[in-house]
This record gives C-alpha cells, sequence and structure tokens, in this order.
DNA sequence: GATTTAATGGTATGAACTACACTTTTATTC
DNA sequence: GAATAAAAGTGTAGTTCATACCATTAAATC
C-alpha cells in the first residue's frame, strides 16, 4: 500500500468486535470467547480480532465470525467504532463493533470448544472488560429497535419455525410479553410468512403449523412490519 | 503508547468525516471544504482530518468542527466507520463519519474563509469522491430519523424561534410539505415548548409568538415527539 | 378604511393498536 | 374408550392516534 501522502500521520491498531446473538427455546443469547492474549488472558470478551491490510472492516468482521462459528448464512452489521484512548489496556486500539444473528443449531460444536467459546444468557450477562458492556447495549438495542421493522430476527431461527417459535423469539430480544392474538393477526398479514404444510409435534399433542420465511417474496413486499 | 502485546498487527491511518449541517430560511445545507492535500487537491469533502494519538475518536471530531466553524454548541454523533481497502487512493484509511447539526448564524464567517469552506443544498450536492456520497445518504437519513423522536433539529435554529421556523426546518430536513395544524397540534402539547412573550414582527405584519426549547424541562418529559 | 400577509385554532374520519377468553386438536393416561 | 392435559388457534369491541381539511384574526401598509 502506498502512503506517500500521508506518511506523516499517526497509525493505530484497528479491531473489530462482534457481539453475536443467538435463540435457545426461550432464551436471547451472546456468544464470548474466553480471551487467549495478554492482558485479561482468560477473560470473556465479545469475538473480536484486529483487521488486516488485505480485508476491509465487514471482511474482517465476517471472517473472525466464520472462522469461529463455521457459520456463512448470518445477518450483521456494524454498529458503531469505539476509539477511546484507554479503552485496552493493551495498547492503542481503535474498535469497529458489530453484531451478528445466527442460527446457533448451525453451530459446529467443535468449533466451539476448539475457541473456547461459551453462551451466555442475554439478561444474566458476566462482567465484561474494556468497552465491551457499551458495546453489548447498544446491540442490544438496536436489535431491538430493527426487529420492529425488519425480519433480521429470522436469522437467529432454523428456516422453518412455528408461530409460537417466533412469538417467544420476539417476547425475548424486546424482554417483554406479547399478546398472541394480536402477534398472530400482525404476522399473518405478512404475506411472505408461508405455510409449508407441514405441522410441529415435537411441543403440543395438537401440532403446530410449520411456516417459512419467503426471503423473495419479502423483497417485493417490504412495506409489512411485525 | 506502550504497545508491548499487539506490536505485531497492522496499523492503520484512522481519519474523521464530519457531515455538518445548518439552515438557512428553509433550506437545510451542509458544508464542505475545499480538500488542500493530494489527491483530490482542491475538490469538495466534508471537512475531515485524522485522528491524532492524544484524542479520541469523538474528540478529533469536535477539534475538526470547532477549529474550522468556532462553534461550540453543537449536536454531535457518530453515524459509522467506512474501512473499504481503496476508499481513499492516497493511503489505506480507515475513516470515521460524525454528522453535526449546528446554528449558522453562529458561524463566523472569516473562519469560513480562512478555510475555504463552502455551504451547499442538501438537495443539490455537488459530484463527491471517495465514499463520501455514502456518508452524507447516511447522515440524512439519521437526521430524518432522529428529528421524529428528539428535538435535536432545534440545534439549527437560534435559541428563539416562531412555530413557522420550526416547521420549515422539519419540512427541510424531511422534504415533504407538513400540514401546519396537525403541527402546531402536536408540537403544542410538549411541555418544554415555551412561549417567551415576545413577537417576532419580521416576517409577518401580525407578528407571530417567539418560543423557546427548555432543555431543563426536556430531561424530565421526553415522552413527547414531533 | 381597504388591502395584504402570515399566524392562529378545531373537528370529523379512518386506521391502527390494545385488551381480552374460549374452542380445537390430539396424544396420553387410566 | 373416556377423561385429561397441553399447547394451538381464533374475533371483536373500544380506544387511541394520525390525517385531512379553511375560516378568522391581527397588524402593518397604502
Amino acid at each position: 500500500m502506498t502512503d506517500k501522502y500521508y506518511a506523516n500521520e499517526p497509525s493505530f491498531h484497528v479491531a473489530v468486535d462482534c457481539i453475536i446473538f443467538g435463540f435457545d427455546e426461550d432464551r436471547l443469547q451472546v456468544l464470548f470467547q474466553h480471551r487467549n492474549i495478554e492482558p485479561f488472558n482468560g477473560e470473556l470478551t465479545p469475538l473480536g480480532g484486529f483487521v488486516q491490510e488485505d480485508e476491509t472492516l465487514d471482511e474482517a468482521a465476517y471472517r473472525v465470525l466464520t472462522e469461529r462459528t463455521g457459520i456463512k448464512d448470518l445477518f450483521l452489521e456494524q454498529l458503531e467504532a469505539f476509539g477511546d484512548i484507554n479503552r485496552d489496556p493493551g495498547g492503542r486500539v481503535i474498535s469497529v463493533a458489530y453484531y451478528a444473528l445466527l442460527d446457533k443449531a448451525n453451530y459446529d460444536k467443535k468449533l466451539l470448544e476448539k475457541f473456547n467459546c461459551k453462551w451466555m444468557d442475554a439478561n444474566d450477562l458476566p462482567a465484561l472488560y474494556f468497552d465491551h458492556m457499551k458495546m453489548m447495549k447498544k446491540a442490544i438495542n438496536r436489535l431491538q429497535d430493527k426487529i420492529t421493522y425488519t425480519p433480521i430476527a429470522l436469522k437467529l431461527l432454523p428456516q422453518e419455525f412455528t408461530m409460537s417459535q417466533i412469538q417467544k423469539l420476539y417476547e425475548a430480544i424486546l424482554d417483554e410479553k406479547l399478546d398472541k392474538r394480536n402477534f398472530r393477526k400482525k404476522v399473518g398479514e405478512m404475506p411472505y410468512f408461508t405455510k409449508t404444510g407441514k405441522i410441529d409435534k415435537s411441543t403440543s399433542k395438537r401440532g403446530a403449523a410449520i411456516y417459512f420465511f419467503d426471503y423473495k417474496m419479502y423483497q417485493e413486499h417490504k412495506d409489512y412490519h411485525i
């Protein structure tokens, strides 16, 4: 990389930190890793890594995410850059925070162990170092906001799901009970939630209709909200 | 700055770019500067500068802003970090975009000339280089979003203003006509818009009531929206 | 005092959200 | 095979909120 114009300007290590959300039955969860570098070696942190010269910020985040979870079908979005001078006592590091949504069921257990990762309940987070708690709060706020006008939350579920599952998912994210009939009414009005015809009997004797989300149709009818 | 832990990681120039909004009678405007460094020397860009070792990102943005406008009472918020590899042909630079709102009336004309700055109409932007147009779009979207649930737009007006002024301001930002009665109804319901008792006769024979925004009261009654 | 110019104030309609409780289905149990 | 249990599924009335829509008022100018 040529640097003939800006050579006199200071430079900084730049990292990405990914707040990775998963969903388990009825709980929103966040993925942490035991840090394997000093300082704070061994402590829990969001998954992160340093940006390399041959990658964009988004690519760095995607790399960290895929190499440690193996999951490629996910939602990933930047939150904000964090640049306080002493945010990391190990050195001046500017960190760009991301959040991601993925289906835990796709997560390779071996990778989880190999990288020493751990799911934690989003309502019961461990003590966090640096400004990681700020990132967490920002990520949860963004997620809560965004699921009210986009269907990104579905990335937390398998491709097929029941109404009860979506509702539990929304309740977990928004951290409040929702009215069943009103919720189903709204979701039912959206043309891109489609019945597969299949029935899930795993959670009730009666069985629940299984839906899938028609991403193609969604592109044409974005005008409905949950 | 110690760097004993991360010394092997790459490092990058980090810049801030500020999308600065102003308001003039009935137009939303954006401040640009003629770039004074190669490449693209002389072209219009948002106000920007390199982050220094002794400052946070926010501080860098605030510095760029105050040193070139002289204004200290403003709204400043980060948008997002931009890190494409070739976004700046002059070298690898990761830029953190900010947007700011300020009252043009406070702007020192001498500084404007000294730094070769120029207000442009937000609906009639010049050709922009790098990813500056992306930043612009993001800034305008954020602004449009945010004024519907916070009163930040008032930072674009003098401390005292008439109802017509706020309405024109909102119309300029949202780029649509608003119904006068409905607008006044909503604003009137908010306790923190307070009449000063003064009357502005500059724009009408009848005269319009002058209001001010009670920031203290706002802290207690955030539950009203425009 | 006639004219001009912008400021001011209210109502009726439709849309959207909220609250709320019983019936259906079928596997399991006795 | 009748009773039970457990979750899925369904509709309506009330209320709140957003929208559409103009005539009157005040004061300065001529």
